[in-house]
DNA sequence: CCCTTTCCGTAACAGTTGTTACCGTAGCAG
DNA sequence: CTGCTACGGTAACAACTGTTACGGAAAGGG
C-alpha cells in the first residue's frame, strides 16, 4: 500500500484557501485555479480531494459554521450568568477589533450565493435557525416569564441587528467602526433590560 | 437621419432584465446573454446600449438606488408628523406583505459584488449614507434634544436591523416572516420612546 | 419611391471556466 | 534494492464568458 495521504488534512487545507479567495476576491474570484494556487497546489490535487466545485464549497460553508460555532460555545462558556452569557456572544458575532474581519465577508459571498443554490441555502438556513436557538435558550434564560411570541421577536431582532450591523460594516467599515457596534449591541441589551423594568414599573 | 431609437427606454429595459437576472439566478448566472434573453434581445443590443458589462451593472445599481429613494420620499412625505415618517419610510425598507421580494435579493447581489469591485463598493456607501442621513434626520426631528452620539448610535442601529432583516429574510423567507419583520421593527421604535421616557423619569 | 444612415442581430474571437484522461513519480512491501 | 500502486501534476477538453467586427434591415428625408 504506498503513498498514503491524509485526507483531511487536504481537505481542510482547501476549504482555508477556498475561505481565502472568497473573502479577498469575492464570489466571482473563486476559481479552481485559484483555490489551487492559494493552497499551493495545482487543481488535479482539488479534483481529488472534492469530487467536484460545489462539494468544495459545501464544506468550506461547513467550515465556516464549525468556526463560528465553536467561537461561540468558548464565549458562552467563559460567562456564568446568563446576560452575560448572552453578550458575550452577540458581542463575538460582531466584528471585534480586529480577530475576524474577513469573516464577514465570506459569510456575506456565501449568503449570496446561497439565493441561488439550494444546497447552500439549506446550510445558510441551519446555521442561522441554529444561532437563533442559542440566542434564544440565552434570553430565555434572562427573561424566564417572557412569552413565546415575545422571545421569538426580541431573539430574532438581536440577531438581525447583529448580521445587519455584520453586513454593513463588510461593505463599509469606515462608517461602521467596531467600536460603534459594539455600542449599538450594548444599548440593544441594554434596552432589553430597561423595558422589562419599565414594564414591572408599570404593571 | 433615419432610424433613431430611446437610448434611455432600451438602458431602462436592459437593466430591469439585469434586475431580474439577478434576483432570480443570483451574481453567478447574471450573463450577458442571459440578460439579453430576458430583455427580449440579442447581446447585439446590450453591447451597443452599455460599452461594457460593468456599465450595464452600475447602471442597474443606480436604478436600485433610485427606486428605493423613490419610494423612500413617498413614505416620508405621505406623513405629517416626524414619528409616523420615521416608522413609515422604515417599514417600507423592511418587506412589505408582497410587493417588492426580490429587492432584498437584489441588494444582496449588488453587496456582494461591491465586496470585490470597488466601483459597485462606491455605490453601495453613497445610497447606504443617503438613507443613514435620512433616518438620522427623521429620528432627530423626533427626538431634538439627543446628543449627536446618541443619534449616530440609533440611526446605525435601526438601519442595521432593517437591512439584517432584509438580508436574512431573503435568504430564509419562512424564519423571518413579514409579519414577524414589522413586529420587531415596531419593538425597536417603541423603546426609542420608553429609553427616552424612562431617561428623563430618572433625571 | 429610393437612398442614405443608423441600428442591431449574427457569428466569430480569444480567454477562462469546470472537468476529465493520462502518465510520470513518489513512497512503501517484499 | 526492486517493483508495484495510489497519488497528483500536466494538459487537453468542451462549454461558456465578455467583447468585437461585419453585414443585412429598417426607417425617415428627399
Amino acid at each position: 500500500m504506498p503513498k498514503q495521504r491524509d485526507v483531511q488534512a487536504q481537505r481542510d487545507l482547501l476549504s482555508n484557501a477556498t475561505w481565502q479567495v472568497l473573502a479577498e476576491d469575492g464570489l466571482p474570484g473563486l476559481t479552481l485555479r485559484a483555490v489551487a494556487e492559494r493552497a499551493g497546489c495545482t487543481t488535479g490535487l482539488v479534483m481529488h480531494a472534492f469530487p467536484t466545485k460545489k462539494a468544495l464549497l459545501l464544506h468550506a460553508r461547513d467550515l465556516l459554521y464549525e468556526r463560528t460555532a465553536v467561537r461561540a460555545d468558548a464565549a458562552e462558556a467563559a460567562c456564568t450568568d446568563a446576560f452575560g452569557a448572552l453578550a458575550a456572544v452577540l458581542g463575538q458575532a460582531v466584528d471585534l477589533p480586529h480577530g475576524h474581519h474577513d469573516e464577514s465577508r465570506v459569510w456575506v459571498g456565501f449568503l449570496a450565493a446561497a439565493l441561488a443554490d439550494d444546497d447552500l441555502a439549506e446550510r445558510h438556513r441551519a446555521a442561522n435557525r441554529s444561532f437563533l436557538a442559542r440566542i434564544r435558550r440565552l434570553v430565555a434564560a434572562c427573561r424566564p416569564k417572557w412569552t413565546d411570541e415575545r422571545l421569538e421577536r426580541t431573539t430574532k431582532s438581536l440577531v438581525a441587528l447583529v448580521e445587519g450591523l455584520n453586513v454593513l460594516a463588510a461593505a463599509d467599515p469606515k462608517t461602521y467602526p467596531p467600536r460603534l457596534q459594539q455600542d449599538a449591541l450594548a444599548e440593544a441589551l441594554a434596552s432589553l433590560s430597561v423595558i422589562t423594568e419599565c414594564g414591572s414599573a408599570a404593571r
